[in-house]
DNA sequence: ATACAAAGGAAACATTTGTTACCTTTGTTT
DNA sequence: AAACAAAGGTAACAAATGTTTCCTTTGTAT
C-alpha cells in the first residue's frame, strides 16, 4: 500500500471512528453527514469521496470485522473429526465476546441485520474453500444448503446473545449452542 | 373496523403496492417518497400520515407477512412428536414459495435483512406461546437459545432458496433442510 | 526538480426530506 | 341534521443530501 492509499484509508478509519463515536451518544438515523465530516475534522466533500452515504460506512466497518475473524479462524484453522464443532464453537464466540461492544452498538441500532447481510454474503463464498463442520459429504447444492442453516444459526445466537445488555460469558454460550445442537438432532431421531 | 381505520389502512396498502410496484422498476434507494405518492395517487402528506419513511412501508409489509405466516401455522398446528419438524419445515417452505415474488423482490433490494430483524423480533416472544419444534426440554435461557439457532438457519436457507433466479419447489429443499439438520447432529456424534 | 495525478477544502447548487399551516372532505356521534 | 374529529390536499418551509465547480495540497513519476 503507497502513501496514496494510505492517506485514503486514513481517511476512511477516522470516518468510520467519527460514526461509531457519534453512534454510542445519538441515534444513527438522526446522525448527519456533515456531523460525521465535523468529528472526524474532515469536509462533507471528503466523505462523499470516501463513501457513498452513511451505510456505506457501516458496509466497511463489517467488511473489516468480517475479515479480522477469517484470519483468526484460518490461523487456529480447526481440524476435520472429532471437536471440530467445538473448536469452531470456540474461535466463533471468543472472536465477538473480543468486538462485543461494537456489536452491541450495531445492535442497539438496528444495523445487525446490514452486518448479518454482508457476512452471509462473504461467508459462503469462502467456506467453500475451507473445511468447515458442515463440509460433510454431499452435492455443491447440498453442502450450501447444510451451511447456509449453520451459518444462520451461529449468526442468530450471536444476535441473542450479544442483544443483551448484560451477555453471558463465551463459555456458558458454548454450552447452549452445544446443546441447540443436540436437540436439534434428537427431534431427528425421534422420527 | 370502522371506516376511518379501514380509510387508514386502505391509504397504507395504496402505498405499500405502489412501493413493490416501483421496486419492480427501479432501486430502492432512488424511489423518492415523492413518487410512491405520485403512483399510489395520494400526496406526501398522506405518505407521512402513514409511515415515518420509506423503511415503514416495508416494515409494514413484513409486519402482515409475518402475521399471516404465523395465522397459517397455527391453523396447521405441528402436533408435538414424530414428524413434527417435517411438518413445520412443509408449513414454512410451502408459505415462503406462494410468497416468493414478494421475497426475491426484497433480497434483491437487499432488503431482506429488515424482514429477517422484524421476523426475529416477532417470533422469538411469539413461539414462547407455542410448541415448536425446539420447545424441548430446558430452562428460558437454553430454550431461548435453540429457538434462536433453528429460526436463524430456517431463515438463512429461505435467503439462499429464493436468492436464486430459479428457485427449486420446495419438495426439493425439505430434504435439503432435513440433511441439514441431519449433518448438524452427525457433527455432534462423533465426538 | 518539475510535471502530473489524486485527494482534500470551500462554497454553491438542485433535490429530497421531513414538518408545518391552512383548508376541504369524509365518517362518526348525538 | 348538526357538530365534531380524523384524514386528505395544497403549498410553503428549513434542513439534509448528494453533486458540482474551482482551487489548494500532497504524494508519485520521470
Amino acid at each position: 500500500m503507497n502513501g496514496k492509499q494510505r492517506m485514503v484509508e486514513q481517511s476512511k478509519q477516522w470516518l468510520c471512528d467519527a460514526l461509531i463515536n457519534l453512534m454510542t451518544k445519538e441515534n444513527f438515523q438522526d446522525i448527519s453527514i456533515t456531523e460525521i465530516a465535523q468529528t472526524a475534522e474532515l469536509s462533507r466533500k471528503t466523505f462523499y469521496h470516501s463513501f457513498k452515504n452513511k451505510e456505506a460506512v457501516i458496509n466497511y466497518l463489517c467488511d473489516q470485522l468480517f475479515d479480522q475473524y477469517f484470519e483468526q479462524l484460518l490461523q487456529q484453522k480447526p481440524q476435520v473429526g472429532e471437536m471440530m464443532l467445538k473448536t469452531t464453537f470456540d474461535i466463533f464466540l471468543n472472536f465477538w465476546w473480543q468486538k462485543r461492544d461494537l456489536i452491541q452498538l450495531l445492535i442497539r441500532q438496528g444495523l445487525f441485520d446490514h452486518m448479518n447481510e454482508i457476512w452471509q454474503q462473504k461467508a459462503i463464498p469462502r467456506y467453500q474453500q475451507f473445511a468447515a463442520p458442515w463440509h460433510v459429504q454431499g452435492t455443491p447444492t447440498q453442502v450450501n444448503y447444510v451451511m447456509a442453516f449453520q451459518l444462520g444459526g451461529f449468526t442468530n445466537i450471536l444476535r441473542v446473545w450479544l442483544g443483551q445488555d448484560q451477555p453471558e460469558p463465551p463459555e456458558q454460550i458454548k454450552d447452549l449452542m452445544l446443546l441447540a445442537a443436540q436437540q436439534l438432532a434428537d427431534s431427528l431421531n425421534t422420527n
